[in-house]
RNA sequence: GGGCGAUUAGCUCAGCGGUAGAGCGCCUGCCUUACAAGCAGGAUGUCCCUGGUUCGAACCCUGGAUCGCCCA
């Protein structure tokens, strides 16, 4: 394996700092994470023992389909499960991270029949066995693709347990979850309407339905009375419908009750234009009255309202096509027809014969396949299903007590909701990928012929169910197997329990990793997959499958759209991750999360190829990349082993400082982590270490670390101390970061330690809170100090000093205690503000000193002159001043009035009042000194 | 029809009772020896509207607007 440079820097002992100096100036992640993805892969860290010690925390991750490639919604989950997976492996738990994928029926299966399209064969023709060799060989080939893609994102999974919902084991887990079920009565056979998608050939579920609006045509005709016009002379009921091929199946006119227009013709028979059948007018509380003439044609066998209403009057179900759309013989002289060309036909049809009274546009809701991306029929026909509300009701009592745990909380109520109003669910799927369904037929039975009323047996195996055949039918049966298989979300429903190895409930890591501690996913799934998990593991584990639910949102493109095949409007996360690197990527999704439970939207130039979001993550890899290197320069053998044992009285205030500094983002962010807020994590951290660490801690040492030549034994013992403390805060810091940018983390955690690489930053330990370096009174003192130096800073930009040139400062104060602080700070003010010399002054001193063409500033109650006369714009210096006092005396009115008000003093905390009223001061005394100063300048 | 979410700086978003924040972008200086993928300084807001609660509202409550999503 070749080491990546700075590796390499450190394995050298010698010249250690001179060599680190050719480093680059700019990191390079493409190498540094393929070679680390490697080195973990190879290492084993991330295949735990069952048997090893430590708390248990698992997660199976949301399966993706093999047919798939990665998109941005696998790059966001997995950022998301990998920050957390780390972040806990980081605590010392005994961490399992499961991955695999799902065999999706009818995405496969459409490839497949594409392929065989373009080769002019049928998938009958080409026969079931041989139809299965394809797919597998297929998914050989190309199954593999996403599982490559995930490895780029630096998933932390255990590869050696990946799982295929078509595995061996997996598939006896979805035979055996059948055969309980149907023990138990909760999957039943029989025949009802469902949604029949004829561009896959097969059932599909409710939730696999897609509501969508779309403009068609709502028409008009009259059905004519059997026995001739009724006494007042009406002759026909008027009827509307949007799908008027389905009148060919009517079986009833259905009225109101309660509409008194109609009330009397109840009873009477209507005849049905071209097929003739007499059909009754019923009442039914379902028909709206408002809407259409009031008369609604009764379709049992196409319309799930119209098979509801058939049901209640015990009407017969005439089924009018065939499962692929074409009508049937039921259709009369329209057999034969394509059923929108049979729609046309009708129409026309109806309009020859004098029976269509008007043709309206109509906007309404149409159901349509979201594989097929074609309108659904709802079709009778004999199905298996899945008896949900018993298992619902379980699942329901589990949420009482929270199992599981909803993050954010919101999508607690949409689960119970669902789970509180459930249909039951069509399993079988008329296709040949997938878990075929473990019941066969007694054929045997029914002369030889399978029909709705064959008996059956489920069983496990061909062999058991033969046995239990011949137990129930004797001798001489003759059993087949169901040709169906099952809906995908069947088996993805036991992923959590399955993936570990059940049915065998002994399983080493069934024992040790179930229930899982959390599951990731998108809100979209909540139905299909995560309520599917909860009933399927209520019964057959008796737990919720996972303590934790993390929902996270989806990622949107620049324009706010859900980034989506067809639309192509993906942002490959590939493309992202080959311009910034993956930890950018990732680091950019996990910070743009803070919001938990919202979309995000990225940002990106499709011309250019760039997003602005993922950028700031690459710039700040490189700061940290680029800390890391000053640091190398700046230190030795020395700092870089052994653990610093801080005596507080050898350390500077800055080194304090920066270590109260690390102490509160350690418990911070390990606070956020655990509770799943990782974006308010990644923020916190990215703050510490920029603006604490770099911008002021890094700033403040390095005179520190460069002392000049001859200096005394203080000095070094100085340099020391920075260096250990330097080499303390940026490891943690590496530590606390390597869950949100992996490899650039374990890259220069390597880089300082100059461990090897089987030595892995991945499973070292969380560094412990340092609680007593908390000081706030001493963070509050560096505040006073960034204002200072923020002020000179500010007052140098505006007399348009080069940084190379140094002049005097001068802060004056009446308050002691600010000026003890500044006095303290003195060094360090001094470097960072390239004073030639430096006084802390009260303003009695000052006044003697007053040079009146001098360049001011105010900030509070703390007056800053750099006494440099001649070099000094007065007109700019002038504005500034003006401009402080407008704020100063804007701020005096607010504060005034808020102070005036009785309320506000009596109600209000005593010390938000005299917060306020010290804030008073100080405007009126910047106030003041600033108008002295314009005086003066005059 | 029912429900949920969003609306804050030019853009993307934090903040969720105590004087409005970050990143990007913008303006002005800087190749100041870790980093120009950088440093320093600066400008920028009827916090969607409307009432109300409160001493005090971007934040809580009423009503509404706009956009988006889910369910029927």
């Amino acid at each position: 394996m070749l080491l990546d440079p700075l590796v390499t820097q450190l394995s050298s002992s010698t010249g250690f700092s001179r060599e680190v100096d050719a480093l680059s100036k700019t990191y390079d992640p493409a190498g540094t994470e393929s070679r680390w993805q490697q080195a973990w892969e190879e290492s084993g860290a991330f295949h735990p023992d069952p048997q090893a010690s430590g708390e248990s925390f698992s997660i199976v991750i949301p399966p993706p389909n093999v047919t798939g490639s990665l998109h941005m919604g696998h790059a966001f989950n997995t950022a998301l499960i990998d920050t957390i997976v780390r972040f806990q492996r980081l605590q010392g738990k005994n961490v399992l991270c499961l991955p695999g994928t799902d065999h999706a029926s009818i995405a496969v299966q459409n490839i497949l029949e594409k392929q065989l399209k373009e080769e002019g064969i049928s998938r009958e023709q080409l026969g079931r066995e041989a139809f299965l060799k394809r797919a597998w060989q297929w998914k050989a080939e190309s199954g593999g693709k996403i599982v490559e893609q995930l490895r780029r994102l630096g998933y932390s999974v255990d590869w050696q347990r990946q799982r295929f919902t078509l595995d061996e084991q997996l598939s006896k887990a979805v035979a055996e979850a059948f055969l309980r079920l149907h023990e138990q009565g909760l999957i039943y056979r029989g025949e009802y309407l469902v949604n029949w998608c004829p561009a896959s050939g097969s059932a599909v579920s409710d939730l696999e339905v897609e509501m969508k609006e779309v403009d068609g045509y709502l028409w008009h005709f009259r059905y004519p009375f059997t026995q001739g016009p009724a006494l007042d002379g009406v002759t026909h009921l008027e009827v509307a419908t949007t799908r008027p091929e389905t009148m060919l199946g009517d079986v009833a006119v259905a009225v109101n009750p309660s509409d008194e227009r109609y009330a009397r013709l109840v009873g009477q028979k209507l005849t049905l234009p071209f097929i003739g059948r007499e059909i009754p007018v019923i009442a039914d509380e379902h028909v709206d009255q408002n809407f259409g003439t009031g008369c609604v044609k009764v379709t049992p066998a196409h319309d799930p309202n119209d098979f509801v209403i058939g049901q209640r009057h015990d009407l017969p179900q005439i089924t009018v096509m065939h499962k692929n759309g074409i009508m049937n013989k039921n259709a009369g002289r329209f057999e034969g027809l394509d059923r929108f060309e049979a729609r046309k036909a009708v129409v026309d049809s109806l309009e020859q014969e004098g029976l269509l009274t008007k043709v309206e546009p109509y906007r309404h809701s149409v159901p349509y396949s979201d594989r097929g991306k074609v309108p659904v029929e709802p079709l009778l026909s004999t199905q298996w299903f899945v008896r949900a509300e018993p298992m619902a009701a379980r699942c329901r009592e589990h949420l009482e007590k929270d199992e599981p745990n909803f993050v954010p909380e919101r999508w607690k109520k949409v689960y119970r909701d669902w789970l509180s109003d459930i249909r039951d669910w069509c399993i079988s799927r008329q296709l040949w990928w997938g878990h075929r369904i473990p019941a066969w037929f007694a054929v045997s039975e029914t002369g030889d012929q399978l029909t709705d009323a064959t008996p059956y047996v489920v069983a496990l195996t061909e062999d058991d169910a033969l046995v239990k055949a011949r137990k129930k039918f004797g001798e001489s049966v003759v059993i087949q197997q169901d040709g169906d298989v099952l809906d995908t979300w069947f088996s993805s429903g036991l992923w959590p329990f399955s993936t570990l190895g059940w049915p065998d409930e002994s399983n080493a890591d069934l024992v040790r990793w179930y229930p899982t501690s959390t599951l990731v996913t998108g809100f979209d799934i909540i139905f299909f997959w995560v309520a599917r998990m909860t009933m399927m593991a209520g019964a057959f584990t008796g737990r919720m499958p996972f303590a934790d639910v993390y929902i996270h949102g989806l990622v949107r493109d620049e324009q706010n759209r859900k980034m989506s095949k067809s639309v192509g409007n993906g942002i490959d996360p590939l493309l992202l991750i080959d311009r910034y690197g993956t930890d950018a990527l990732r680091f950019a999704l996990v910070r743009e999360v803070a919001g938990a439970g919202q979309d995000i939207r990225l940002d990106f130039d499709r011309k250019k190829g760039t997003s602005g979001t993922v950028e700031a993550s690459r710039n700040f890899a490189n700061k940290l990349w680029n800390a890391t290197r000053f640091a190398l320069m700046n230190l030795d053998r020395d700092a870089l082993l052994g653990s610093a044992n801080f005596n507080s009285s050898e350390l500077q205030l800055a080194d304090r400082w920066i270590l109260s500094r690390l102490a509160r983002v350690n418990a911070n962010s390990r606070a956020k982590y655990e509770k799943y807020a990782l974006g308010e994590a990644a923020k916190g951290l990215y703050e510490f270490a920029w603006n604490d660490f770099c911008d002021w801690y890094l700033e403040l040492i390095k005179a520190r670390l460069n002392p000049k030549k001859d200096v005394g034994d203080s000095a070094l013992l100085d340099q020391k101390k920075a260096r250990q403390v330097l080499i303390k805060v940026l490891s943690d810091l590496l530590v606390m970061l390597h869950p949100l940018m992996p490899h650039l983390t374990e890259e220069l955690w390597h880089g300082i330690t100059g461990l090897p690489e089987n030595t892995l930053l991945a499973l070292q330990p969380w560094p412990s809170v340092e609680e007593e370096h908390l000081d706030d009174g001493l963070e509050e003192s560096f505040d006073v100090l960034i204002e200072a130096i923020r002020v000179v800073r500010n007052l140098r930009a505006v007399a348009g000093l080069k940084p190379s040139q140094t002049v005097p400062v001068r802060f004056i104060t009446a308050r002691q205690e600010m000026a003890t602080i500044l006095n303290d700070f003195r060094g360090d003010i001094t470097t960072l503000t390239r004073a030639s010399d430096l006084e802390v002054l009260d303003p009695v001193q000052a006044a003697k000193l007053s040079s009146a063409k001098s360049l001011a500033g105010i900030s509070g109650e703390l007056q800053v002159i750099l006494p440099i006369e001649g070099l000094v714009d007065l007109d700019s210096l002038c504005a500034r001043l003006e401009k402080d006092i407008a704020k100063a005396e804007k701020e005096i009115r607010d504060l005034s009035k808020r102070l005036s008000n009785q309320n506000f003093i009596e109600k209000a905390p005593a010390a938000v009042v005299s917060e306020c009223r010290s804030n008073l001061s100080e405007a009126q005394s910047q106030a003041d000194l600033a108008r002295k100063r314009l005086i003066d300048l005059n």
